[in-house]
DNA sequence: CGTTAAGTTGACACGACTCAAAGGCGGTGG
DNA sequence: CCACCGCCTTTGAGTCGTGTCAACTTAACG
């Protein structure tokens, strides 16, 4: 299996053979994590840098009347803790959906990608200013749109982030979400999101069998969900 | 007027006095911008970076279907395109909402300090974790509270982070921003934002006349709101 | 003062939530 | 291998928060 993060990275930097053999041998020993479980808790602070290599995360907060809100997902070749010893303590909670491999990587080696590699350096800052680019479009998603439309915009999104990386074809992406966790992300209740997807499957939207979800037309639910994808500063 | 920026940075990073002199140093020449004017648009390509040195700002995109959605506020020692030379372009606009002073800073500039000032550069990284970290709340904040509650807690984060650049006092901050503004940030309307704010008057949690708001028991506000300040990452 | 933008009010409609209960599916153990 | 059990999904009915429309009042500004 391709490394998930060079292809993330290479979709808009541009790497040198040497830069991609270093990242390479980051990678060297990974760790299996079981689904549903905590990676690092609000409040605990994080001592390594850790990386998604396969399956599916969340960043979520759980607010003073006991609701959880999910404020991100980490795909392969996403970064959990990139602010380790600049921010003291985490503001913010990581748990897996799916089980997960994950990588740990030393602040030792992150100083040294900083101060031997300039195009790696450049491609995390990349990385982190789409994190924030994405996390300003999901608030636009979630204060501006009607149900349906969030939930087809957060499916393009998975969509297009997951073909990047190799885990979705052209019509269809895996979706190991419950209709809960899409209503912890989209601020919607459980029941509503099981309404919506059924109007969406009606309309012909999407398809939604077992834990795949294919789009006829992604044309079509892009015009439909208002998705424009420049947030995430992929290269044409 | 104390420089916004080093009281910003100081209230959770450590700097030299030849760190401060070099901050001071940058801020040469500023330019005023008058109140409701763009400083960027979407799809635009900054060339410089830029600091508010005084004012409110705001980042915005536009929906298809031409409501506008605010995610984020510029205050006095906040960065408008910390991306420049990294993202091509912006995926989202930039407008001033009071009559601003900014001061353009050079890639140069900016070059310069993260080689010679390994403070400096720390604390930069730090404002754009803390810039993520609010990007989070805001999620939290829209996806999952009542209006009411939404409405207080923009308030508690407002009144905190303009005390930290000495622009508001213990139980009061000012508040240029229109009750359409308003709703725009917090995905409400303008008629709804109008009857929150009514029923928060008349429950005292807050006083609100001219631009200024004042918060007669921050502690209350903040139990009402459900707010941590934890995620601006400021020290004790 | 005239003119415009911002704030306020009332009536009504509708999207989304809650509660509650029934069906389906997968996993585990006997 | 089947049966049970729990979690997820699906449905229905009723309520409530929030949106829309439209008019009116107040404040801001030249």
């Amino acid at each position: 299996m391709p490394n998930p993060l060079i292809l993330k990275l290479e979709r808009a930097n541009v790497l040198a053979p040497e830069d991609r053999a270093r990242l390479e041998s980051i990678i060297a020993q990974t760790r299996k994590i079981a689904p549903r479980e905590d990676l690092i808790r609000e409040g605990e602070v994080p001592d390594t840098v850790r990386l998604v290599l396969d399956g599916f995360a969340c960043r979520y907060k759980v607010l003073s009347n006991g609701k959880r809100s999910i404020v991100g997902f980490l795909l392969p070749g996403d970064f959990c803790d990139f602010h380790v010893a600049i921010l003291s303590q985490m503001d913010h909670a990581i748990a897996t959906i799916t089980p997960c491999t994950i990588v740990e990587i030393s602040r030792a080696t992150i100083d040294d990608l900083n101060e031997n590699f300039p195009r790696i350096t450049r491609a995390l800052w990349w990385a982190t200013l789409v994190d924030e680019a994405t996390l300003r479009e999901w608030l636009v998603n979630i204060g501006g749109r009607p149900a349906d439309k969030k939930v087809a915009h957060l499916f393009c999104e998975l969509h297009l982030r997951l073909q990047v990386v190799g885990h979705a074809g052209e019509n269809s992406f895996p979706l190991p979400l419950t209709q809960e966790e899409l209503g912890d992300t989209l601020g919607i209740s459980t029941v509503h999101v099981n309404r919506v997807l059924q109007q969406l499957r009606e309309d012909g939207l999407i398809q939604h069998q077992g834990r795949v979800v294919t789009v006829p037309d992604v044309a079509r639910l892009r015009e439909f969900a208002g998705f424009n994808p420049n947030y995430l500063h992929l290269k044409p």
